[in-house]
DNA sequence: CATCAAAACTAATAAGCGTTAGTTTTGCTT
DNA sequence: AAGCAAAACTAACGCTTATTAGTTTTGATG
């Protein structure tokens, strides 16, 4: 059968990367198996123990790119000179982007983490505590310097980012707004509130 | 070995419902295998079946009787008689109760109701469109009537539901924020908004 | 064209799965 | 105490799983 082509997307590592994350989205990890995966590539299951070590590792890739490509990112907001509120309006549109863009793998990455096994279900969740730690000072920032109101920043965070994670149901309306108008809507509604 | 206990908690069926969510709660439907359970509950593996009829019935229990809870609270939502914003904050406490006080059939609930097989898939998918569309068009009321921002109502309900959703991650924090606390400020914050 | 590693293939393994069949135990009712 | 249904048990089935071993094909290099 034919060689897998990794000439769009990288190196082979990175398809099969690529469409496990769209499998285990559609089916969960634990119900995807190896077998239907290299049917979706167009291969025998086997021969994906030529570019990946096992089942569980193309999970830890999927994750932690995607913890990676968050963790960078709240780098660059963290050293800019914007007042807090710019600042989460800032990670709010990049999150609903990234939910946008690498739905597949932020989806794979929102849900599946607690199929990892140890050593990297700790490392993922020691990452997913730090960042949530980052956003929480923030906020904190907001609350003394008086943009914000002063409530819990740990359930300020939750709210924030749950809210954009629930951007995984949206695929269905897709074609009813523009993403445009999806993002200010948000940023208004967690910013401004719902009342008028 | 002992008998299913079935004093505290109902008939027997339900005390496997109940270690059922516990269970895929913990490691995910697929991820649970019968023998588990049934080591759970004390007892062997095909002894269950004296109780249900298939490893999916466990599943379709706890979706259907959680979509039931949450439907005939929003009945009785639409029929009272308060403004638009008292409906939405019952609307959001009650989901924050559900989801603190049945915590497993929740989160089971909500994460792992792609694994249903039709009829059960289609039936859960419709009720939930079915309340969301119904959450719409309060919201919908909401803005008509003037109490709320002209904001996409489909956004307003992804976000509130998100948001209480998020919650399946709060257990860590369990003691360090009484409930009425986090109660309020989620009102706070997805009703009036994080900016001061 | 010969070479050689990369990457495909086929075949097979051991383990685990949900579930069924058939049997024994339990514990209330008479 | 006898009887009887409910619910436990043991044993096993057929199937799927991730993965390994060993072999053949592929395709770029000299």
């Amino acid at each position: 059968m034919a060689k897998i082509k990794a000439v769009k997307n990288g190196t082979k590592k990175d398809v099969i990367t690529q469409k496990g994350a769209a499998l285990f989205r559609k089916k969960g990890f634990a119900s995807s198996s190896m077998r239907e995966l290299a049917d979706n590539i167009g291969v025998e299951a086997p021969s994906l123990y030529n570019h990946i070590g096992s089942k569980s590792e193309i999970l830890e890739n999927i994750c932690f790119k995607v913890a990676g490509e968050f963790n960078k990112h709240l780098d660059e907001v963290e050293k800019d000179n914007e007042n807090v509120v710019s600042k989460l309006e800032n990670l709010i549109r990049f999150h609903i982007h990234m939910m946008l863009d690498e739905f597949d793998e932020v989806y794979v990455a929102n849900r599946e983490w607690k199929q990892l096994k140890d050593p990297f279900l700790n490392d993922f969740l020691n990452q997913r505590k730090n960042y949530e730690g980052r956003f929480v000072n923030i906020i904190n920032k907001g609350i003394k310097a008086g943009e914000l109101k002063k409530i819990n920043p740990h359930v300020a965070v939750l709210i924030i980012l749950s809210a954009v994670r629930g951007l995984e149901f949206w695929q269905r309306h897709k074609k009813n707004i523009h993403i445009t108008d999806l993002e200010n809507d948000m940023v208004t509604h967690l910013l401004n509130g719902l009342k008028k």
